[in-house]
DNA sequence: GTGAAAGCGCTAACAC
DNA sequence: GTGTTAGCGCTTTCAC
């Protein structure tokens, strides 16, 4: 308690010069005389003197901060697109705070009115879940805080968005199933409601309509994101009477599940067995058989959200938002191998 | 640009009272009449009344900011304990801005040196591999930063660290191969110089020692962090003469890295060769055969630190900082078996 | 080119 | 119990 740190005051008190004169030079602004610069520049990295940012971002009305908010950090898409933020953050001389909602809609709700939005100037979100209502984020954006959603976006909103190709990466993974041989193919879907889970579902939907297979609705099924869900709509699955021979999971750790439960049942994955996941999660190679996925560009999102976020604060009047869609890549391994024939 | 927020001097001018009554009344100071207090309480809510952090921490001379430096979040370990740093700091009015430094030394300076101390109560951070100055951070803490390290510590600063049993962690996993029958026993370690990778290294030397085992120099090879490293270390230990049985991996993913390695040249995991790793990342259940690790509670450092540092905080007088180090857990899978004979 | 002064939104004496 | 005032550190007119 009770830090002082050293100010433009101290500098100016030293110098025998005004604090406008020292704030003048230490921000580089013309009208100043080279050599007071030279001098407030040298007694500022003597002293160490760090500006403080909350009397800047007073001052100005702009903070260097950021907001994110997003339901975890603990996987591998979600961290890595933060560092692709981080990077383009830090180039820009922003900061990142960071949130994490648990993937809880009341927690999320609880952040949005805790949240000072006069301390950031702008916000990068991806919802939770259950999160029906986005009120929250439209009031915020109604009072003129720059938002821009990634992944999990809310379609509702009209405001800048990225994320990848969920629709035709879903085909394709199906499609490419299908052309392997595989003709009764499940989906291991996530919870109805969330605009990219439903993309995903259409394009599972369109790729076997595409190819004249009957639609059945047993081998729809819904539930979380974990690779325990995986294992659990996998199991749910093989209960049927009428059994899929392949399955095509909204994310890689539902698909990881689903091919333990698989293993578990003596099943042998990418021969009796297609399977094939999303994401590209680095458990897709270590997992045996490897598993088929879709890529997605996380890192780039991470990199675009941010930029697109910049943009608007910086640029209010001429940029008025876009839609990114990145595509995704079919990567093929093991666990869809063509179907053997017996 | 020139978004107006609602203020406390808003509230005040339409309720025609002061705005220290205001204040007074949105901090539930005593001394403020019910009646008024309601209708302060009121007010803000119908107009959506959002503290400027700013502000608040401008006039009050702490701000509700905690920076995290780390050296990255795309893992498990780091974003777990993140996640447990965030639980604690949400719970107690924190936000926290993250730093991300990429286990660059230079990158870690830059941040230091752009850092708004006066905008940040405290810091948390867990240092870059290559960082062998840490002059940075004592100036920090000489200028009255509370900073707790956690994982990666700077031994020589004098303040709170929270960190796994590396020592005992290591010897542990070590004496568990031994015991398995193994007696050649590598060790793919992490960069010299560093205090964790040091304690597990010494860990190793010790376990062996009591064993009466011999210490080869040429089964401890020093590199990175990453499952990369993990392989090729294992192929360089696999071209020596004399070759180990066994190895301990300074982490999972290098033991992940091992195992590939040793399936790529045929060797049998668990049955002619054993492998155990060190945190217990959700990918050694994954991998088959499963990887037997020493468990780290990444969670609970991450909610340690993050006590430890609102300790300091909250507290300078009477806190004058601890070390706290957790116990790992050693888990036994498949890749430690029993030495099978031949 | 430089200084004085007002003000960003809020808190905290100090009066009354 | 409430208002007045100064001040946190910085930026920014507006003078000179």
């Amino acid at each position: 308690m009770a830090r002082h740190y050293v100010t433009i005051k101290d500098i100016a008190k030293i110098l025998n010069i005004s604090v406008s004169t020292v704030s003048r030079a230490l921000r580089d602004t013309y009208d100043v005389n080279q050599e007071t610069k030279e001098k407030v520049l040298a007694l500022a990295a003597e002293l160490n003197y760090k500006p403080n940012f909350n009397a800047t971002g007073l001052a100005k009305g702009s903070t260097h901060n950021l907001g994110v908010i997003l339901p975890f950090i603990t996987n591998y898409y979600f961290s890595t697109v933060i560092t692709g933020i981080q990077e383009v953050a830090y180039n820009n001389g922003y900061n990142i705070t960071l949130f994490v909602t648990n993937d809880s809609p009341e927690r999320e709700l609880a952040i949005m009115e805790n949240l000072s939005v006069s301390s950031l100037d702008g916000l990068l979100v991806s919802i939770s879940s259950d999160s029906d209502s986005c009120n929250h984020f439209q009031e915020i954006i109604d009072e003129g805080v720059p938002v821009v959603f990634f992944d999990r976006v809310a379609n509702e909103i009209d405001t800048s968005k990225v994320m990848q190709d969920d629709y035709n990466g879903a085909f394709e993974a199906v499609e490419h199933l299908i052309l392997n041989g595989y003709t009764k193919i499940a989906h291991i879907a996530g919870p109805k409601g969330m605009s990219f889970t439903e993309a995903r579902l259409k394009g599972y939907i369109d790729a076997l309509t595409k190819h004249h297979l009957r639609i059945n609705e047993d081998w729809i099924v819904y539930s979380g994101f974990s690779q325990e869900y995986g294992e659990q709509d996998t199991y749910q699955l093989l209960q049927l009477k009428q059994q899929p021979d392949a399955l095509f999971a909204v994310n890689d750790r539902k698909a990881i599940g689903a091919m333990i439960a698989l293993k578990n049942k003596g099943i042998k994955v990418g021969e009796e067995f297609g399977v094939i996941g999303f994401t590209n999660d680095p458990m897709s190679t270590i997992i045996s058989p490897a598993l088929s996925t879709i890529a997605e560009p996380a890192f780039e999102i991470g990199k675009l959200s941010c930029e697109l976020l910049i943009k608007h604060i910086t640029k209010p009047k001429y940029f008025h938002g876009e839609e990114i869609v990145l595509p995704g890549k079919l990567i093929v391994r093991e666990s869809s191998m063509r179907k053997a024939k017996h």
